[in-house]
DNA sequence: CTGCTTTTGTTGAGAAATGAACAACGAAAG
DNA sequence: CTTTCGTTGTTCATTTCTCAACAAAAGCAG
């Protein structure tokens, strides 16, 4: 396909992100974005309806590379390897700035969510390969753990990832395999 | 002017700068540089007539870039000013990766060439403004203070910028208006 | 409220970039 | 030597992007 198209996308979701980073939201013009991505005010209206519409896309793109990055070769998980995990959190460490300022602009809580959601279809799928202790429902016990796993996630990147993502994996299973007697 | 020309221009430069830094020149290809600038390799011979062409025109941009970041207001140099040579310094620091790059590529020494031809042209000037202790043609003069700067930034350059930018002009000053008896 | 400016979203004509195809050439491999 | 193989430089029809102009809406100062 036209290799203008995506580069075109690619540079206008960019350069609003970027202006995400400095301004609110509502502040932002298309001309602003245009600018900064060096494109014609046009142009982000044959890719985009609106400024919602940018947001709406770039956290769905955004998220899409996420996922790319860490299903390289295998494209279906059928187990949540510590690999995996390794290099979800390597990929957001190279691309830190874009995803700090997905994961914490407040005016959005789009992506955050958007995440979660994903993590669960996946992790459902491993939940139901899981043997559990009696009494443990299955819809219970993958909706706690994909929320742990974004929330963790958040936490790293706004505290600007004081650890390395083999610690954070490793911090992650260790938690996990423990039994937590908290009462 | 259309935007995209001088965006094609830049992308496919610069993937050219960064082939340099790595491999031969002779043995960079036209595809290898649309592919690292992610452009159709039609759009190269669009703007360039070959690889020749596009190091020459590379020289030239590169150095016209360096020379505009530096006479930013006054347009016109009549004096060597000290914040102008920062500006040359500074401008070469944040750059670096590119500058080194056609500084130190021994394959072409066009750019130290040209580089060198402009600052005389520049220094000409000054020079003639200049009093000078008696016997020491203009000429002379100005080939001598040319290739001292030319060859400061270069060593400056190659040893990765050891001091900073005011340092070395203050270095350059203390050269200059010391009196230098070495027999 | 009333101007005044800025931003928006849309249009059309024209310019630039695209992919695909081509013949020609040199280099490497059999 | 002949046969691949990759690169080159060029062409062409098609697509995307650009610029400029426009009317309408929104934001803002007096």
């Amino acid at each position: 396909m036209d290799r203008r198209i995506e580069r075109s996308r690619q540079m206008i979701m960019q350069a609003f992100i970027g202006l995400l980073e400095e301004q609110d939201f509502e502040k932002i013009t298309i001309q602003g974005i245009a600018d900064r991505a060096n494109v014609n005010r046009g142009t982000v209206y044959l890719h985009f309806t609106d400024k919602y519409d940018l947001l709406e896309q770039s956290v769905e793109t955004y998220l899409m590379m996420l996922v790319d990055s860490c299903l390289q070769e295998e494209r279906v998980a059928t187990e949540l390897s510590r690999e995996l995990l390794i290099r979800a959190f390597t990929y957001l460490k190279e691309h830190a700035s874009i995803y700090r300022v997905l994961m914490t602009n407040k005016g959005s809580p789009t992506f955050r969510h958007r995440m979660t959601q994903f993590i669960k279809g996946n992790i459902t799928v491993v939940v139901n390969y899981m043997n559990l202790e009696t009494g443990i429902h299955r819809d219970v016990m993958a909706q706690f753990l994909s929320i742990s796993v974004t929330g963790l996630i958040e936490w790293w990147i706004v505290e600007s990832m004081p650890y390395t993502p083999e610690e954070m994996v490793e911090q992650m299973t260790k938690i996990l395999e423990a039994r937590l007697q908290l009462w």
